[in-house]
This record gives structure tokens, sequence and C-alpha cells, in this order.
DNA sequence: ATTAACCAGTTGCAAAATACAAGCAGTTGA
DNA sequence: TCAACTGCTTGTATTTTGCAACTGGTTAAT
């Protein structure tokens, strides 16, 4: 089970979980896109990953501690997939992501808005977030006194898409 | 040359550019080792880089943007990598990766220092640390007023590599 | 002047990862 | 009863990666 490994240090052994073009896609799509189940992943995924790949990440996400695996009571052939508190603390690092990707790299206005809210927020918007992850995830019990971050970041895409479909109809 | 992106999605983007097994690492070595020449990135890199991927992920980041090539004028066959603002300003996403490597993967000590500072220092370390960059990278004028963010990484990580021979010398 | 070490890569080949399309046994809801 | 849906698997073609040896040229010491 422990692979050998490149080296000791902490930004190599972070690139040997997560140095791949699917595993942060994945993640991406559970955490923010709220998709818990495969054909979720395969068919509303914007970048259209295979299905034996995506089967290949779940496992190692599962092995490697970033996703957990049960089945759906509600359904004997579903499978719902959550995150652990090791991906939930991937906020950070996909804030950044995003935030530099913004910056640097050709992103659409839509998919762009969620990562402009999470840097303007910054770490305590990112700290909000994950303790609401930590519910859906976790616990499974939502507070409902707090705004939700979630909705925050959804409904601001809905908006820009919105607003770009009206725009684009006329 | 502009090749089909699978979404415009920001952490989409930023993974098409960077997420592979090896370009992070070269930008981790010119960037906290200081390695500006081929054969110091191929030789002194602790993973063991191949010679041929090593000269396909410089060509790929130069072509994207992430790093300048020029000629060394002290040595006609010399080339010098140099790190352009767009790499240095990934400062702040290796610095979450190197946390989170800390955080929940087998680091070696010796290694995992520099990214301890960087987290404890937090946003304005990282400032700091990006001027330093600018300056050997884009300008190449050091200010001595300040005391350097580059030399107190490389100080910890040589202390406590002294520190780790000497107790297995005894 | 010779020569050994060094320079940034390149070449050829095997192995592994990825991508695409089709298919599977079982489950569910109409 | 049956069409649609469930999480995958299989087979095959293509691309990427890894390894080792090698290249034409430069430099520094003898």
């Amino acid at each position: 089970m422990d692979e050998a490994h490149r080296s000791g240090c902490p930004i190599n052994l972070t690139l040997e979980v997560l140095g791949d073009r699917w595993s942060l896609i994945v993640i991406r799509d559970i955490m923010f896109g709220n998709r818990r189940h495969f054909r979720e992943l395969l068919q509303k995924s914007d970048e259209g990953i295979a299905s034996n790949i995506l089967a290949d990440r779940l496992k190692r996400l599962v092995e490697k501690g970033l996703l957990y695996r049960e089945d759906d009571p509600s359904h004997k052939q579903k499978t719902i997939y959550s995150l652990t508190e090791m991906a939930i603390q991937l906020v950070p690092l996909l804030a950044e992501m995003g935030a530099w990707g913004r910056r640097f790299l050709p992103v659409s206005e839509e998919l762009a808005i969620r990562a402009e809210l999470l840097e303007k927020g910054g770490r305590p918007l990112w700290e909000d977030f994950m303790e609401e992850l930590r519910v859906l995830h976790l616990h499974g019990e939502p507070d409902p006194s707090k705004p939700s971050v979630f909705e925050r970041l959804t409904a601001a895409y809905q908006e820009v898409l919105a607003r770009k479909q009206a725009a684009a109809a006329e």
C-alpha cells in the first residue's frame, strides 16, 4: 500500500497525491457543486471526464483518505462520496488556484465568479465555508443561523449565468 | 499555439498549466533553491527528474509564460531560467500546498521547515518573499536594507539538516 | 595544444497512463 | 413489464512518461 515516495518535501508529497489533471477536478465538483454520486460527477462535469478515469480517481482518493465512500440508503445501487477533513482543508489551496487562474488565464465570467468571491472573502470566508462542508460531509446537521457560503457561491454563479444567457438571447 | 481548453473554470485552467507531477517541482527548485541552470535543476533535484522531461517542462513553462529563458553572458553554453511575475505569484499557492502536505502527509523534518516558516509568516511574509523574487528574477538589484526571506528559509533548512546529520553521526 | 570535465539538451525504446466507446448486471419507477 | 438509470468494467488506440545512452560544442586546467 505504501508506495515509495520521490522525496519527503511537502510540495512533492502533495503533488504525488493531487498532481494530475483530474483529482482536483473531482474534488472541486464534490466541494462546490455538491455532486455526490458517480453519474453526477460523470455527466455534469464541464470537462467531460471518462468513466474509467473517474472510477480510478474516486478509488485512489478514497485510498488516500480524501474521500469517503458509502452506500446511499435510499437506493440500493447508489453510492455517496463525501469529503473527509483532509479534503475539506484543501479549500485554501483551491481558493488560491482559482485566484491565480483568474489573474493569468482566460477564464469564463460565470465560472470565475466563485473564485472572485472566495478571493475577496479571504481566509475568514474560507473558514466559514469549511465549517459548512464539515456539516454537509461529516455530520449532516445544517446550522440554519448562518447564511450559507455554499449557497452564496452557487447563487452568484446562477446569476451571472442567467445574465449572460439573457444577453445572448437578445 | 492555443490548444482547446476543457473549460473556462479557473481551477481547471490552472490545472491545465500546472496539473502534472513535474511543473511545480521545477518552479519550486528555481524559487526556493535558486537553481537557474539546466544541470542544476537536473542534478540537485531530490526527486530525480529525467533530462528529457526537464527539457520538455522548461520549454512548456517558457511557452506558457511562467519562465524566462536567456543566455548566461558568463558562459556561452549556459542558459539562465528566471521566474516571471506569473510564476512569482504562485508563492501563496505553493505555501498552501506546503502547509497542507505538512499537515497530512509523511514529510521529512528538514524539508518541512521551509513550509512551516512560510505558513507561520502568513501573507505578509509571502509578500516580502515575492518582492525578493522580483529583485532576483526581474530586476537583479538586491535591497540590502531588508533581511532576506530567501536566506532565512535556506538557513533554517541548513540548520535542521546539520542537526539531523550531527544526531545521526553519534 | 591537448584533454577531461562540463553545457543544454536529443534520441530511441519500453512501460505506464489516458482517452474513447461500448457494454454489464442489477434496481427503480411508471 | 419495461425503459431508464445505477456504479462501474472491458477492450483498444493514443499519448505521456521514464530510462539510458548519446551529441556537438565550450571551458579550464595541464
